[in-house]
DNA sequence: TGTAGGAGCTAATCTAATTAGCTAGCTTGC
DNA sequence: GCAAGCTAGCTAATTAGATTAGCTCCTACA
């Protein structure tokens, strides 16, 4: 029979897309392999497994997401620059849920780990953000990490479902960016 | 042989704890068996499997945060309720790691779900707060999921181990009280 | 056109959750 | 004090899923 002819990104793209449709939980390597004609016991000549494959799909997210708030905020300077990044995490949260909960417990495996990369390469986004808002290169840490946990906070609860009352959860959004605006400012 | 006679609340607490102390994610029905001195299939004369159990560990998590929030907060109010309600938030995420990251995935099954009334209260915690600093009860909904995810987010990534960089996590937290005190404010 | 490498396969193993059905320890009513 | 019924806990078996071993044969390249 001809072969496949896949690659380890074929294979994290069907896992990711797969994430997305059916929930991340309801990821299995044999759902993976059904979607690519082949049989699950294949795919570990092009993954290491399926840790490795969660790890690559959250790398995937993440390289995803700084590619989407870089470009939203080309153009755009202090506090636009904070709403255009915002929206534009949020916009892929929401089309990509399966994909950004595979980031959410992702560590990495050292400094030379591509999702490592991919990580400062976000947070590069977020730190021009914070220097349109004057923030003092020793608070700079702080900041990021108050700035991602904000918006990350967010993004797992409403991938997570957590949002259950009334209020429209665009306008708690737009109320959110207002808030760290705030937070922000001196 | 004598019966062991545990009651569901023992389960839950057994396998907690058992989170707590080897990650979330290491939970297996046989290790819960194991601790408490029976076999996994007795597991389920007292709970309805692992997702149950999962489920369960998650209102623990909340009822416990819940109080423990609401103890610290007792006799203080505006910017000093802030900070208790955020310092014994962490406190407990840093020391029952386990049951707090069941928290992060879980959903309410309906108004009944005592999942429901623990995260009730605990949203009562953070809304005393918001009183104190004059919120209108128009935005009372936007501030409660703004303040809720940036502490969530903050201890979500923690528990995943996701900050790496040099600066002290618990100065970045004191920062990011502060960054929430002024969002708060008009 | 021959061959080396590797993609994909089947078969088998292992771990973990879960179900079925049995046994016997407590509790309650007499 | 004792019999009956409830049910906690048991063993055995099933299922799903990840993973490993080892085979085959397609394909790229000399």
């Amino acid at each position: 029979m001809p072969r496949a002819g896949l690659t380890a990104e074929d294979v994290v793209t069907a896992a990711a897309d797969i994430a997305d449709e059916t929930g991340y939980d309801n990821l299995t390597m044999s759902l993976v392999a059904e979607r690519l004609g082949i049989r699950s016991p294949s795919l570990y000549r092009h993954i290491d497994g399926l840790a490795d494959l969660r790890h690559r799909i959250a790398t995937l997210a993440i390289t995803e997401l700084g590619e989407a708030t870089r470009d939203a905020m080309l153009g755009t300077a202090g506090p636009d620059a904070l709403a255009a990044f915002a929206r534009a995490f949020r916009s892929y949260v929401l089309a990509h849920p399966g994909r950004y909960t595979a980031t959410i417990g992702a560590e990495f495996t050292g400094p030379e780990d591509p999702l490592f990369k991919a990580s400062a390469r976000l947070l590069d986004s977020i730190a021009a953000v914070l220097r349109g808002y004057g923030i003092a290169a020793d608070e700079m840490d702080h900041a990021l990490r108050a700035i991602r946990s904000t918006f990350h906070g967010f993004a797992a609860l409403q991938a997570a479902n957590g949002f259950q009352w009334s209020a429209d959860l665009d306008e708690s959004f737009d109320w959110m960016i207002h808030f760290v605006d705030r937070g922000l400012r001196r």
